[in-house]
Parts: structure tokens; sequence; C-alpha cells
DNA sequence: ATAAAATAATCT
DNA sequence: GATTATTTTATA
């Protein structure tokens, strides 16, 4: 081992959980990690009038303050460093969307490790009796419980832990007082850690048969085991995607490696772990919102150290440290929820990509409806392309219709040719999903005298009618209104809901088809612990049903019983004010057409529009969404727009319109000036209100930059930055720039 | 973010 | 003049 200068580090430059862009200085105290200071390890430092938790990320800094102004550090916390994957990838994402490193490494540990809880500290102290014990003589006469401790350990000769000792109801008090007379002895040992075996036995249940495409995909798959390649598996709704991931795994955990498999926050479900738990012999680990912070970092350190073979978990678990990677899977990689909408807003399949070339091992993202980001770079050559075109079973693709809802009559939403077809289907014993993007009753209360919409108090939004409770209630900013009784600008008393929300249409449902049972599926019905779980497992059953439910049914589950999909409203996403909502509504729509037809009945799908010559709907109804995505990308190229090029958008709120708008007029102007001078081709484009200016009483304001180079936009960004630092009332409002923002409002 | 210090506003 | 709300400032 050559000596370091790193042993000898005279100054340690600490990253401490503060919005702050910079780290700090300190002086190293007498304690020294083992091994000498590196970067990774976690320190107590003074900071302000507190004490924080920080992470060494540099030793020896140019350091911009004289030494005698620097503080030393508190305490040495960590023996050695964080694992440095994760490192790498907390500082590769703090840079990349510019965000404080201190809170990304913070926010990116589990809670225990943030507060400062020793990470080596999993050893478990265990107790022994000594010479001297084995003949105490008198002197515990008078001291029952110890000599009854004493006889307890000594029935053990390897001794015994202390949480076996406390579990039969003994005190730390009174092992104290036996070690103090020299009758027991202890000593420190490691939780033992047994290494999962690698290779050979991985499998506990067969794989099972592949088609001739899943076989192609598979076999490219395996040519790259061991260096960076990104594929794209695109396959049609159950065309068998999750039979690839398995098999795949199954090639990396013979190798002795892990994967880690990243799922939408609704993917994961006990159905998908239970089938990643069967099909291994070997530990598959969870990381779910359930989790206790204990349990989370006990799960984080079975990743450091080996002992997780599979880690599947949402978003977060992109951050998980693994010590033998091997792949990373993200499936339904389109789905807006790997992307973080506050504080670090990273986008968890893109971190999913940069973390498999730092690892040098393959990463695979599956998706039946690929976000055009992935369908552009598989198109460049970027991504492999993997397609499957077959579901399984040869069952047939559900056939889609449009079907003109303009001038007809409707109950709940339900045109009458989707209530005669809903009536055939359940006719012929099989189950019908109505899918109803809104929930309550209605989206709003109108006044047919003069026209009186249900509007929120705090945001530019209409209120919704829900039925139970019997109030408006609006879906931004949760403040609710009792229902009036008559209108409260012309005091007509012809109130009438406005659309239909699920509660509508379920209780349209259950008038036209009274002895059919109905289960409603929303955010709503759901809120009891496991009524989700319970209401699909009835659904499960197979007896004819009719479901009614918002996008939640739309996404990973399987109803092999729904032989028809009626589609309310597919107007919702057509004009939306964002660039993607095309996008993200086409994607939706396939994925709620996916759940009918599986197995062996056809499926059909209605789809209500008061649109039915929209080109956008037109091609994904008659051709699908690939060749919708096709035309949309044309589109984004034409019009400049990612995946052609590079955004990142600043926002902007505040109680008082000025404020926001005012600072954000002067951001534009200099940032203008600043790109003319630099010569960077970055647009900037703004600042405008947002699509839904007021929300919470509050006013936002966006500015938006558009680069056809990465780095012009990051360069830009940073500027913009710092700047708006450097501005006394930007203090005064709460601002936040989004690199690769998802979505605009 | 967070807390203390500085300043402004309000109250017996 | 004291108490309380609000703004400013520093964090190594």
């Amino acid at each position: 081992m050559t000596s370091r200068a790193a042993t000898e580090a005279t100054l340690l430059s600490v990253a401490v959980p503060s919005p702050l862009r910079h780290t700090f200085d300190y002086l190293p105290g007498d304690d020294t990690p083992d091994g000498g200071w590196t970067t990774g390890v976690r320190v107590r430092v003074p900071f302000g009038r507190r004490s924080v938790v920080g992470v060494v990320v540099a030793l020896d800094p140019p350091s911009a303050l004289p030494r005698e102004r620097l503080k030393p550090i508190e305490a040495l916390i960590d023996r050695s460093p964080l694992p440095a994957d994760w490192l790498w990838l907390c500082r590769f994402a703090a840079r990349y969307y510019q965000h404080s490193l201190g809170d990304t490494l913070a926010g990116a540990m589990p809670a225990p490790l943030r507060q400062g809880r020793p990470l080596e500290a999993r050893t478990r102290t265990r107790w022994r009796i000594t010479e001297a014990g084995h003949t105490p003589g008198e002197q515990l006469g008078r001291a029952p419980r110890q000599a009854e401790l004493l006889a307890a350990i000594a029935q053990h000769p390897r001794g015994m832990v202390t949480s076996a000792i406390t579990a039969m109801s003994f005190s730390h008090s009174q092992l104290r007082a036996l070690h103090d007379r020299g009758l027991i002895e202890c000593c420190e040992e490691n939780i033992a850690a047994p290494e999962q075996g690698a290779g050979g036995h991985s499998l506990a249940e067969p794989s099972l048969p592949l088609n001739r495409e899943q076989s192609a995909a598979l076999s490219a798959l395996h040519e790259d085991l061991e260096r960076f390649q990104a594929s794209l598996l695109h396959g049609v709704t159950g065309s068998g995607k999750t039979e690839i991931y398995l098999q795949l795994i199954e090639a990396v955990l013979d190798r002795g490696r892990q994967a880690l498999v990243l799922v939408p926050e609704i993917g994961l479900t006990p159905q998908t772990l239970a089938r990643f738990r069967k099909r291994f012999n070997a530990p598959v680990l969870a990381l779910h919102s359930g989790l206790s912070d204990g349990e989370r970092l006990d799960s984080w350190e079975a990743a450091r150290a080996g002992r997780a073979a599979v880690i599947i978990g949402t978003r977060s678990a992109v951050f998980t440290p693994l010590a033998r990677p091997g792949v990373i899977i993200v499936d339904e990689e389109h789905d807006g929820s790997f992307k973080q909408q506050d504080s670090l807003r990273y986008h968890a399949r893109d971190l999913a990509v940069a973390r498999a070339h730092y690892h040098g091992i393959p990463v695979l993202l599956g998706s039946a409806t690929p976000s055009l980001e992935s369908l552009a770079r598989a198109r460049s050559g970027h991504y492999r392309h993997l397609r499957l075109t077959r579901r399984a079973g040869d069952a047939q693709p559900a056939a889609m219709s449009l079907v003109d809802l303009r001038g007809r009559p409707q109950r709940g939403g339900l045109g009458p040719q989707a209530l005669t077809a809903i009536g055939e289907h359940l006719g012929t014993g099989r189950q019908v999903l109505v899918f109803v993007d809104r929930r309550g009753f209605a989206p709003t209360l109108a006044c047919h005298q003069c026209g009186w919409l249900a509007e929120c108090r705090h945001c530019d939004a209409r209120l919704t009618l829900h039925r139970d409770p019997y109030r408006l209630i609006c879906h931004h900013c949760e403040q609710s209104a009792p229902v009036p009784a008559a209108c409260p600008q012309c005091e007509s008393g012809d109130l009438r809901p406005l659309g239909a929300g699920t509660e509508r249409t379920e209780e349209a449902l259950s008038e036209a088809f009274d002895d059919t049972p109905i289960v409603r599926i929303d955010r709503d019905s759901t809120r009891r612990r496991d009524a989700f779980e319970q209401q699909l497992a009835e659904i499960r059953r197979g007896e004819p049903c009719l479901l009614v439910g918002t996008r939640m049914l739309a996404k990973g589950h399987h109803f092999p019983h729904v032989t028809l999909v009626v589609v309310v409203n597919a107007d919702g996403g057509l004009y939306g004010a964002d660039f993607r909502s095309l996008e993200h509504s086409a994607q939706l729509l396939t994925q709620v057409a996916g759940r009918a037809g599986r197995a062996q009945h056809a499926g059909r799908v209605l789809i209500q529009t008061l649109h039915p010559q929209d080109p956008a709907l037109l091609t994904l109804v008659e051709q699908g969404y690939d060749a919708l995505a096709e035309q949309l990308l044309e589109e984004r190229r034409i019009a400049g727009l990612p995946p052609f090029r590079f955004v990142a958008l600043l926002r902007g709120e505040s109680s008082r319109k000025e404020a926001v708008s005012d600072l954000f007029e002067r951001a534009a102007g200099t940032l203008r000036q600043w790109l003319g001078e630099r010569g960077l081709a970055v647009q900037c484009l703004g600042p405008v209100p947002a699509p839904m200016e007021r929300r919470h009483n509050r006013y936002h304001v966006q500015l938006l930059l558009i680069a056809e180079q990465r780095s012009a936009l990051h360069e830009a960004a940073a500027w913009l930055d710092e700047w708006l630092a450097g501005q006394r009332d930007a203090r005064r409002l709460r601002y936040s720039i989004d690199i690769d923002p998802q979505e605009m409002y």
C-alpha cells in the first residue's frame, strides 16, 4: 500500500444538508478513518449554531478561507466510507439537476444514516461466563435476578447475545452488574452476513418457454452482459416483458451479480413481487413505502453488502448501493412517477441509464408505450430496439373504435352505443371496465340560468362535486365548500352537475344494470388500506361485474375476464397546455385498452369523444401507439422540442403576482444578454404565467430554456441559478429549476 | 434549511 | 418601553 497524501489530509471539504450550492471546509480532528481520510466518510460538524451530519466530498481543497477561520469537525462517524457507487450517483445527480450536493446526499441515504447512526455498528454483543462465574460463591446472595441471569448464561457455552437476554426480561443493569463483578465477559461480533451463493442454484422454479420474438430479444440481451448497453424492450401489453426480465436476471444471478429493478409507484404489487420471489432461489428485496426507517436501512445495507440478489423498488430505489451490480431494469419506463417533482427533480430512468454506464453494465427499459425520448434514442441507435409484437398465447389485440358522442344523450357520461355494448358483454357473462379519468361525482357544478360555475377561491380551477361527502372539493388545494342550494350569482335553483366523474358513472351504471355488481376504483374508494387489493381479488374471481375507475386501473393490473373497455372521455389530454399531453394521453389510452381481452377472449375498446375527426385520435385508434408516436416525434422535431432539444424550466411562485413576474422578467433580460455575450445557443422563452396560474392562492410563473446542446443548457441553467441566488427579492419567494421537466404546469 | 440577529409593527 | 411579528443575514 502506497502512502497517500489523503491519509494526512489537513483540510476536509464537507457537503452539509443545506440548499446552499457550495460545500464547507473543516479541519480534521484527531480521529482518522481506517485507511486514512477518503471521500464518502460521514462527519458531524458545527454548522451555524447547529451540529449537522455531513459527508466528506474532497480532501485538501483549495480553501477560500484562512485556516484560523475554519472549525474542526466534531466527530468522525464512519470508520470506512459510504459506498463509492452511491456517492458517484449522488454527485452526478446533484450536478445534472442543479441541486445542492449536501441535500442530495442527505436525501439519498436512509434516515438513520442521515441522523448520524453508525453504519458499521452491525455488530452485536455476546456475553459469556468467565472462570470466576462458575464459582460465584455468596456474592449474589442478595441479587436473585443476577443469579438467575448468570445461570442462564452458564447454560450457553458459546454465550448469549444481548437481545436474547433482554427477551428473557433481564435488564441491562443486571448484565452490567455481573460484568462488573467479573463473572461474565463480553465480545463484539459481526452480525453474520451469509454470502449469497453465486451461481448454480439461482432458480427455484423453471422459467417459462419463450416465443420466437422473446428468444430473439433475450439472446440479444445475453450478448452484452459485461458492458454498458441500453436496450429498449418495446413490447405490446401481454407480450411477456416480465418473463424476459426474469430470464435476464437469471443470467445475471448466475454470474454472481445483483439486479436492480425499478417499477412505477403503483407497479410494485404483491403479485409482481410474488412472481420474482417464486422464481429465484435468492433473496429478493422490495423497497416500498411501507418500510420503517430501520427496515430501509437494513435493505440498503443488504444491497450494499451483496446479501440481496434482486432489489425491486420505485423511483428512489435507483440510489440503492450495489456490491456487485449486474443489470438495471426499468419497467414501464414511460411512467411519470419516475420523475421526482420536488427538491432533487431527478428522473429515475435517466439516472438508471447514467448509473449503468458508470458500472459498465446493461440497462433495460421496458414499455408497451415507450416515451418519445426512449424511442428517439432507439431510432438513433443509442439504444438497442427490441420489439415484441405478439401477445402471449396468440391472443388478439383488442379492437379499438371511436364513438362519436356529439348530440347523443348521456347517462353518467355514457352514450347509447356504449350502454348497449356494456349490456351485451355483461349478458355473455363477461366483465366490463369503464375508464373515467376524473374522480368525484362531476367535474363541476353549473347554473343553467346564468352560466355560473363552482370555482375554487384559491385556485384557477373548478370545484369537483362529490357525493360522499356531499361537498364541492378542489382537487388542487383540497379546499372544500358546501354545495349551494341556489346559484350564488342569480339565485336560481337550477344547479346541475356538469360532466361525469367516477361516482356519477357508477350511479348511472347501477341504475342501468341493477343486477350487476359494480366495483369502483379511485383514490377515494381505496382510501382504506388493503381496500384496493380486496377489490382486485373480488374482480379476479371472474364473476360478471362492472369496473369503474380512474387511471389507477390502467397500470399493471391484469383483468383476464374483462372483454370490453369503455373510455368515457378521450378528449381530456387532446388539447392540453403541455406539449407532452398528447403523448401521455396516448400512453394512458393504450394502457387502458391493454386491459381488455387477454388470454382466450378477444377484447373490444370503445373510446367516446367529441372530436371524432381529431387526427391524433384517429391515428391512435386505426394504427396504434407506435404510429402515433412516429407522428408526434416528427412534430417535435419540427417544433424544436424534446427529445430533439433539451429543456430546463424555471418555476416560481409567490402570493403577489408581480413579485415573481418582475423578478423573472429581470432574470430573462439579464440571461438573454449573457447568452448573447457568451454566444450560447439557448432560447429563453417567457416569463409566462403557468398553465394554472393561481393555485393555493399563489401565482405561478415560468421561464423556459431550450437548447440543442445539453452542455449549453446546463451552462445557462447554472448561470441563472447563481444569478437568482444573488438577488435579494428572490429569497422571499419559492423557485426551482427543473432540468428535463416532465410536465409544464 | 435553520436559527439568530436586526428591524418594524403592535400593544399595555 | 416592552412584546411580537417580519425581514435579513450567516452558515467554514
